[in-house]
Order: C-alpha cells, then structure tokens, then sequence
DNA sequence: TTATGTTGTACTCAATCTGAGATGAACTCA
DNA sequence: TGAGTTCATCTCAGATTGAGTACAACATAA
C-alpha cells in the first residue's frame, strides 16, 4: 500500500526543527571592479567592529534568511549582494551608479575557521561598473573606498605579499584573486569589456579596459580589427568622439555595446603561454 | 585613545550568539557525470524521505557544520561533497572507485522557496569520474542509478519537458543543466576529458568523450591532429591497443593525460554559432 | 579462408585567422 | 608653426582550420 505524499509530506513539514541541526551563517561578498584613470580598481570597506575591525575588506554581510515560514523578508542571494552594496558604500542600485552593473556569482567559500566567530558560509559575487563616484561608508564599514588592484599585492596563490599596507580580512584575499582570474578569462570569451564602459564608447577606450585587466599591452590595429570582425560585439553609432587622444590623434568614432553573448572568435590573451602548466 | 583590538575581539567573541540570527541550512549536492556505453550519465538517488519522497535528486545533503566552536566534526564543502557520494552511493573515495574522480565547484543556490522545509542554501559540485559500477544505495537515498542524461528530457532553460518519466526533485534540474553547461565548455580549454577515461587511452576514446558530452560528430582525423598539437594534453605510452577499434580498423596507440592543465589551442565545438547571441 | 566493410593514422589543400609592422591623415600641445 | 601622438586601415608571411583523400590494419560474416 502506497502513502500519501502530499499528507506525508505535510506532518513532515509540521514536525520539521531547523534548530536540530548545527547553525551556519551565510554571508555574500562583493568584488566590484571598476576601472579609474586608467588602472584596474576594487571596492574595499574598512571593517567597524569585529572580527578584524580597523582591517580592509570586501563589501558584504549576512543574508537575511526570512526564517522558517521564508516570508517576504527573505531575499536571493544576489539581491542580497545588491544590498549590501548599497549600505555599506552609498552607491545606490535602483538609477543610480549600479544602474548598468554586471553582477555574477563567483563562488562559495565554507572552510572551517574562516570567520572566527562560527561556522559562516560566504557567497562571492563579481560586479563590473563603468567608472562610479567615490563610495560613502555606511552600515557597518568605517570608511569606503575604490582601492587599485595593484597596491594590494596578491600572489598568484591568493596571499599578499609582505609588507603591503593594507591588509585584507578574512580570506578576502584569496576571493579577490579568483574575482581578479575570473575576470580576466570572461574579458577573452564574452562581451564583459563593456560593462566597464560608459553607454557609448570608443575602440581604444576599449582597449585600455583589456589592458588594465589584462595587465599588458595590446596591439592597436590588430585589436581594432579583431573587435569589429566578431559579430555583434560592438556597433557604429555613427558618431565621432568629441575630442582626439589625451595626448593628439583623430577623433575615434563610438561604439555602443552589441548583441553578442558570447565572442566568436574569442580574443585570446598574449601571455597565456605561461599559465597553461 | 585607540582600544586594544585583541581584548575588543575575545569580548566580542564570548558574547556572540549565533542563534540570534535567522537560521539557514546549508547543503552541498553533487552532479557526478560518467561515460557509459558512449552515453553521458548523471548518478541520481531516489529520495526516500519528504519532501520530494520517491522523485529523483542529485545526491547530496546537510553539511556538518560542528557547531559554533567548529570542532573536529566541521568538514569542508568538498569534502561534504565526497562524503555524501559516498554514503548514498556506496562509491568510495579511498582508492576506491572515486579515486581518480575530479571535483570542482559548480555554483551556488538559494532562492528562497527551493526547498519547502526552510532556508536551504546548496553549494554544488560537479564530478568527472572514468566509467564506475552500478552504484548502491544508502543513506537517506531509496535507490541510485547511473541515469542517461537524455532520458530527462532537460530544455535550455533549466527545466524537464512534459511527459519526461524520471522527475527531478527541488530545482535540481537547473543544478543539472548548469553542470552540463560547465561541462561541454571546460572540455574546450582544459584537459578535463582525460578524467572520464582511463588511466591510459586512445584517442578514438577520447573523441567518443567529446562526442558524448557534447552531443555531436567530430571529424576524426582533424580531432586526431588538434589532440596532438596541444603541447602537455596527452602524451605517448609507446604501447598499441591490444585490440582494433568495435567494427574493425587498425590497432589505436595508447596514450596517458599530459602535464597540461590549459589547452592551448583551444578545441572548439563546431556548433557554437547558434548560442553567441 | 575470403570478402566486405570499418577504423586509425597520415596527408593534402584551400580558406581563414593571426601577429607584426607600415602608412597616412587627424589631432594636441608646446 | 612644428613635433610628436593617435586612430584607422592596409600588407604580408606564418599558423590554424575544415573538409576531403588515401591506405594499411583489423573485425566480422559468408
């Protein structure tokens, strides 16, 4: 004789405690990226209260769980990372700067002993911006800022090197270091490199986003010639920026972002060569 | 006057009670996909318990958190991935079936309303193993299969068509697709078809990986070209298959997964001009 | 044993893609 | 006005790609 699954399913339901098992906490996290003056930037908080108070850390805080019943208090985990953006920096989602920011999850770290104060798991997000303002801090950050990737001093193996004055919290360090990766493999096989870019904008404004996250420099004309042979990457405004070069040159046509999800043929780093073992 | 940091944070410490928040339960599930008969299938469990009583489900389950003081009983998310193979499967990891398995991260997901009992956050992992026995079911788990990934009739958007016999419990269907996805494109850029074979294969194998995963005919002689062009993906045994391919040909060399871990260039799929946009 | 069909491996060839450099006009700045 | 910079395009040799050919080695059925 078969039970009834939906009466089963009801008495568990009734009899069901959370509380019996082990509590665990979960966070989200923010990598947001933006580029300024020309140089890759992350946004950091200076922490307010324990653990690791007075040390720099990602934005990002607990999710709100909604409690058993899950009412309309609870939120999904990326709604969550909008969020805490928004308390803890000033920039504000709905219009606002985060208007046209890419947000993506990145991954999840839970290893034990990664907060000190009990078992917390923590969601990463990745977040990509055109340039933004200077954050404001708020909830529970002491200050906030856009900070150069480069004066952070990650190794490859997701440390910092010794001696680097800012210190990251947590394994902040190593979160950055796969946002920083992901970052960088996404810029080869999707149209991400827009995201960092105003509405419209210009090839070699385009470029200077590959070179900053890429971290070297790439050949003009071959560049240019690659981003208008992949379908649907970019397209004509018809327009002509405003003004030549920083430093001289013709006045650069814009572009706005196309309708290509993915880059066919993929624009490939130089440098790869080294990263394949 | 600057407050000692090592007293604020034991303070801290002693006073916080992680039952103050709302609680969240985390779980790990796993998409573990093998080759089998030159089809791709995904290990499934019957659920014995509600909610979802008799529906099919990625193996997975509760991670031990070990309590606020994260004791010896806390377990990384990995390694709760292997764990709960192991206990709704029977495959073990100990040099035993699982032993030349790769495990990766895939995503993480927590909408609220996935899982009816409460807040249920899973982090899930995708496993690559070389074809393994018939599993056996434990745990929590009513049966286990190794289940052809065709026959769940799985759409683009994450979920099972009508009529499919075999459903999928929570969103597992989406988890699946996701792992999918993952799957058919890391096969491009790394040597990740190496781990659904044998420690030594051929490159006929090797293709029939490809073409499971990804569903398509692959030409072979250009296959056999690009697989040996790629400096570290397999490398020579110097030995010859003891026997010729099903229906007839010559003896295959055999060869071992190379150094690699990035291929270089990349082995694309032929049909990606319909998913760019 | 023989005949038939299949398969692994190597080769060819044209089309395409790539990196590196050259060119010239348009522009900024001193 | 002159010097130096930059955008955009072009050139060209080398590498890579898809599609096809070739042939010997093999399994299977007659």
């Amino acid at each position: 004789m078969t039970p009834d699954p939906a009466r089963d399913e009801s008495e568990f339901l009734a009899n069901y405690d959370p509380r019996d098992y082990d509590p665990v906490s979960v966070t989200v996290d923010v990598v947001a990226l933006t580029i300024r003056d020309g140089a890759l930037h992350v946004l950091l908080v200076r922490r307010g209260n324990a653990p690791y108070a007075g040390m720099w850390a990602l934005p990002g805080g607990f999710v709100q769980a909604g409690g058993p019943l899950q009412g309309t208090d609870a939120e999904d985990l990326s709604d969550a990372a909008v969020r805490e953006l928004a308390e803890e920096t000033g920039l504000s989602a709905k219009g606002g700067a985060l208007g046209r920011m890419h947000l993506e999850q990145l991954a999840t770290y839970g290893s034990p002993g990664r907060d000190p104060r009990m078992r917390v798991i923590s969601v990463a997000y990745l977040a990509f911006a055109p340039e933004l303002p200077d954050p404001e801090a708020g909830g529970d950050a002491a200050d906030a800022a856009w900070v150069p990737v480069d004066a952070l001093g990650l190794t490859e193996s997701g440390d910092q090197r010794p001696g680097t004055t800012r210190r990251l919290a947590f394994d902040h360090a190593r979160i950055l270091s796969d946002g920083l990766e992901r970052a960088r493999g996404k810029l080869e096989y999707t149209p991400l490199a827009t995201a960092f870019c105003g509405a419209e904008f210009t090839i070699p404004e385009l470029r200077a986003v590959y070179e900053a996250v890429w971290g070297e420099e790439l050949h003009a004309g071959n560049f240019h010639r690659k981003v208008l042979s992949v379908p649907g990457f970019v397209e004509s405004t018809g327009e002509t920026s405003d003004r030549g070069g920083r430093r001289g040159g013709p006045r650069p046509r814009l572009y706005r972002a196309g309708d290509a999800r993915l880059l066919h043929p993929a624009l490939l780093r130089p440098s790869r060569e080294e990263e394949i073992r």
